[in-house]
DNA sequence: CCATTTAATGAACAAGTTGTTGATTATTAT
DNA sequence: ATAATAATCAACAACTTGTTCATTAAATGG
């Protein structure tokens, strides 16, 4: 995609910048951070930050997209026959792990974009990305006449209770590990919620 | 809470400004609205605006209270007994009915405000509103050592993936009936997202 | 209907941010 | 060591902000 910065001084200029906007966002949340703002915290001249930068939009924006094509990339990983095999007590998803995985290793980042300072539209995105491999490697294979509710509002419940739980996860200090964290996740989407309460069918 | 503002002239005013926030937050989005841009389009003077709002974040803010208030006023019609004896197929959960009769009268915002462009910790609110509803009407009867899960991720799980379906909404039309919507969440929610695509245990 | 109260207007203000430019210095690559 | 280029610094006009004050307009309630 981008044609590599082999100049160290433009890769540590943009790492200060980065981090100064992850901490900058969790201080004070992204709507009232200056350019003045990210350059002082990052101790560089406000006008390198429009050598790299349109504005801090831009930045986010350059931020979110390499994330999010990071991630994409953990979906090669997926072997289409995991869809199958599992059953969800014993075996996550992998790509569910790989997502916490990463998760954790960015998880300053994460942790801002994703909390209630952060972007609802990083939210979109990522809650897209989860959508579209649950669609890829599980929906398609269903019958839509067998529904018993429309595709899309499935994939909407599911794909959104994944990105709440990892919301939940990043907000409460990411304790269980990764692979606890993709088996609460398959149990609940396999099981049912009502079902992992302990419940029977005749209790509720 | 609040002393009622008798004057036709604050009313009007408010209203207005309101109006102009929904239209250009779906233009442009809250972030890079000015106070300019808002009094501009609601055909006032600028100086009126900080007459009744701090800045754009107080009107936001006002914006959201109110909703978040009228919201919770709704779950003072629960019936105790009804979170028993439903079981989801037929009847679904009577405060999911009245919230999405809200959304609908409220959609030209709610669309929004919990939309791309939308306002990250308004929907934590809204999130947060919907746990605490679930908790007290259904989670705080079951107990702890019989959860297959911990409780705060099954909650995570169900709040976010009701706020998902709700956005999805939304974002598709609200093509559907609120009754509709309530119907198709209670059923994924106690039958289980895998049970409702039809698919039976052995099959996945 | 009229007098009083109060909201809205309009103009002006300093302070701060923005994005850009051009000249200069410092660092990197080879 | 040298050429290339990134970072710095100062200055710029344009714009937004939040406030003030005098003036005009509208609503209240008797």
């Amino acid at each position: 995609m981008l044609e590599r910065p082999t100049d160290r001084r433009i890769i540590r200029t943009k790492r200060l910048i980065r981090d100064a906007l992850t901490e900058l966002m969790e201080e004070k949340g992204f709507e009232v951070i200056t350019v003045r703002d990210l350059t002082e915290k990052a101790d560089i001249n406000r006008g390198t930050f429009y050598l790299h930068y349109r504005d801090k939009f831009d930045l986010l924006d350059q931020c979110e997209d390499e994330i999010i094509n990071e991630i994409q990339k953990l979906t090669h990983k997926i072997d289409p026959k995991d869809a199958l095999k599992f059953d969800g007590q014993k075996e996550p998803f992998p790509f569910i792990v790989y997502l916490f995985e990463y998760l954790h290793e960015n998880s300053s980042f994460m942790k801002v974009v994703l909390g209630p300072k952060g972007d609802a539209s990083f939210q979109v995105k990522l809650k897209e990305l989860i959508r579209r491999t649950f669609f890829q490697n599980i929906l398609s294979k269903l019958k839509q006449e067998e529904m018993l509710v429309p595709v899309d509002f499935l994939i909407a419940y599911v794909s959104s209770a994944h990105l709440g739980v990892i919301q939940h996860w990043l907000e409460s200090g990411m304790e269980k590990s990764p692979r606890e964290m993709a088996l609460i996740l398959s149990r609940i989407t396999l099981l049912g919620p009502r079902h992992v309460t302990g419940l029977t069918s005749k209790e509720l």
